[in-house]
DNA sequence: AAAACGGGGGA
DNA sequence: TCCCCAGTTTT
């Protein structure tokens, strides 16, 4: 930790962070809780004005810890987030019996408060009382994680802790100005983050001299700001597998109309086996490919061909294909190649209203419908030059 | 559609 | 103590 961090931070504060806010230049902890509580998971721009109407109803903690629910509620409704406002409440009102109306100087007091956790408490206590505490909120993660070079997600507890550890030292050092200096630091890391070291575009990526940290920077160094801080590791997604049987007739393979709502609604895919027993067994789905054939006429063989995975956001779909050649066909249309089939197999009186719809289509005309991606690549023959 | 967010609350 | 969730905005 270089150990001017502190310092350059509180420097670039007073001369290029905010400073007109309307919960800046007050040392009243009521006003200054009451904007750290709104502004948690809220937008500046969107709190300002409710802040202000809350102020002007309810200017003091008494006030607050007196008023009903109802309107406290009503105070807060738009803001979102409406636990929030129920712990305020709760809070004032603990303010109000266990404090005598005055809030504690001591970030680990405040702490104990409802809605008032590490962070927040330590922004309290640095903006109204100059205490010398670190905060570490999204914005801070964000700065040190590419200041520092952290890799891991920050939600992690074992990266918050390091981070936890860099944010006491990071401090300014403590000396005569140590309550001016811990208002312009506390203030500066949040305005660092959420005006120069953004989330998308961070502002050294045009300008270097826009971020006071940009020298030390590691991820501006290392190229790495668009990966760090690291996002959430994402659960592992469930494999889910198929069998999809082509079913061919010299150049032409049947189809069929997937149901509008669900995976592929409304288009046209290959018919699949009914979900195989695990272990996959390839002889079974062979002779399952075979009897479904039958249902269209006369199989002559069936074989395994193909085995990709197509990765959906949800899960990885594992799709296996089963050829089966037809040496003749009972149900036909008739109209020749790429001709529209009606229901099948067997008659729409078979099934009722349920009845699929069937086609079949020339390998020479895949373009002509709308297919899954994963499908039209198989019947396509990509990279799976055993299929035909 | 997914990630982020700070604190609460349950295991 | 750890982990996951609530509830909303942003990307």
């Amino acid at each position: 930790m270089p150990s001017d961090f502190g310092a350059r931070v509180v420097q670039w504060q007073r001369r290029h962070g905010r400073h007109d806010l309307p919960w800046q230049n007050t040392r009243d902890p009521y006003r200054i809780w009451l904007s750290e509580i709104m502004l948690q998971q809220t937008q500046v721009s969107a709190v300002i004005d409710y802040y202000q109407r809350f102020l002007a109803r309810l200017p003091t903690v008494q006030a607050l810890a007196e008023a009903p629910a109802d309107e406290v509620m009503a105070l807060w409704a738009g803001l979102g987030y409406y636990s929030r406002a129920r712990n305020l409440h709760r809070c004032a009102k603990l303010v109000v019996e266990q404090y005598g109306g005055r809030f504690p100087g001591d970030p680990a007091l405040l702490a104990e408060l409802p809605g008032i956790g590490r962070s927040t408490a330590a922004a309290i206590a640095a903006f109204s009382a100059g205490v010398r505490a670190p905060i570490l909120d999204g914005n801070v993660k964000r700065v040190f994680a590419r200041c520092f070079g952290v890799h891991g997600h920050p939600g992690e507890k074992a990266i918050e802790n390091r981070m936890w550890a860099m944010a006491e030292a990071a401090l300014p050092a403590p000396g005569p100005r140590q309550s001016e200096d811990m208002v312009a630091y506390t203030q500066g890391l949040m305005d660092l983050g959420a005006t120069v070291c953004s989330r998308g575009k961070p502002a050294c990526l045009e300008d270097a001299a826009r971020c006071p940290l940009s020298d030390l920077c590691v991820a501006r160094r290392e190229g790495l700001t668009a990966v760090l801080p690291t996002p959430k590791a994402r659960a592992p997604i469930p494999e889910r597998s198929t069998v999809m049987v082509v079913l061919r007739h010299g150049r032409e393979v049947l189809l069929r109309l997937r149901a509008d709502s669900g995976i592929w609604g409304g288009l046209w895919s290959l018919p699949e086996l009914p979900v195989p027993a695990l272990p996959f067994d390839a002889e079974q789905a062979e002779g399952d490919a075979l009897a479904f054939g039958r249902a269209f006429g006369t199989p002559a063989r069936a074989a395994m061909v193909a085995e990709m995975t197509h990765v959906f956001t949800h899960f990885r779909l594992l799709i296996r294909a089963v050829r089966v050649d037809m040496a003749a066909l009972a149900l036909r249309d008739g109209s020749g190649v790429g001709g529209v089939g009606g229901v099948g197999p067997g008659d729409a009186s078979d099934t009722g209203a349920a009845a699929e719809q069937w086609r079949w289509l020339s390998l020479d005309r895949l373009d002509e419908l709308g297919m899954p991606a994963p499908v039209r690549k198989l019947l396509a023959g990509e990279g799976l030059p055993q299929l035909f």
